[in-house]
DNA sequence: CATAAATATACGGATAATCATATATCAATA
DNA sequence: TATTGATATATGATTATCCGTATATTTATG
C-alpha cells in the first residue's frame, strides 16, 4: 500500500502531476492522448505512467492497441480527498488549461466511436 | 508564490513531511523540539526547515536563542485544505505517532514557562 | 507472415537531492 | 569579553531522479 511520502513523490513532478490531473478530470485516457495533450515524447509519458502504476496510484487496461490509464479506484481512504484537492490546485494553472484544451482539440481520439 | 508541483516537492521527503505534520498539529515549534521529536541531527532538521521557509511553506521567528517555525499563515487558498488532508494521512503513520510521543515526553521545552 | 501503429523498456549521461561532518553565526550570560 | 547553547551554513561525497535516444514488444491488419 502506498505511503503518504510516496504519494507526494508521485505528485512532485510536473509531467506526472499534469497526467494525474487530466486523468482525474477525464476518467480514462490512453498514452497517445496524454502525449498529445502534454506535447511530450511518448517514452517520457510512458515512463512516468509506469512509475505511477508501480506506486499503485494508476491502473492500466489494454483495449486493443491502446492502453488506457485511470486513477486506481482502490486507493486508501486518505488518498482520494487529497487527489481531489490536488486537482483543484492544478486546475488553476495555465499549463493545465492548455493541456486540457489540446486534449479537446485532438483528432482521431480512440474510444470516441471514430474507430472500428 | 508557491506552485502546486513545488508544494508537493516540499511534502515528498520523509523528514520534511514529519516536520510539517508536527507543525500543523502543534502550531509553533523550535528547531530543538523538532530535532528531539524526530531523533535526527540538528543540521539535517535546520536544512530542511530552511528549504521549506524558502518555498514559502513555513515562517520563522526568533525568540531569544530559539527560532520557532510555523506553517505560513498566508498560503494560497488552495494550499490550506491540501495541508489539512496531508496531516490526516500522516497522522495514521506509526512514525508520526512516535514523533508526537517523543515531543510530548521532551523535557525543558522552550516556551513552556520553564525557562527564563 | 510482413507491416504499421501504439506502447514499453534499456542504456548512458546529466542534473538534482540528500547526507554527514565540520564550522560559522547569533543571543544570552558569567 | 569569554563562554555556552541554539541555530545556520559550507563542503564534498553519495545517491536518486530525469531525460533523449534507440530498440523491443504487442496488437491489428493487409
Amino acid at each position: 500500500m502506498i505511503s503518504p511520502v510516496q504519494f507526494f513523490k508521485c505528485l512532485s513532478d510536473d509531467t506526472r502531476l499534469r497526467c494525474i490531473a487530466l486523468l482525474q478530470k477525464e476518467g480514462k485516457l490512453c498514452v497517445c492522448e496524454l502525449t498529445t495533450a502534454l506535447e511530450l515524447s511518448q517514452p517520457k509519458i510512458s515512463r512516468h505512467l509506469a512509475s505511477l502504476r508501480q506506486c499503485g496510484l494508476l491502473q492500466a487496461s489494454r483495449e486493443g492497441q491502446w492502453v488506457f490509464y485511470q486513477i486506481n479506484p482502490k486507493l486508501p481512504d486518505w488518498a482520494s480527498p487529497l487527489l481531489s484537492n490536488a486537482l483543484l490546485s492544478v486546475e488553476l494553472t495555465d499549463s493545465f488549461k492548455v493541456d486540457l484544451h489540446r486534449l479537446k482539440q485532438m483528432e482521431n481520439r480512440p474510444g470516441t466511436g471514430l474507430c472500428c
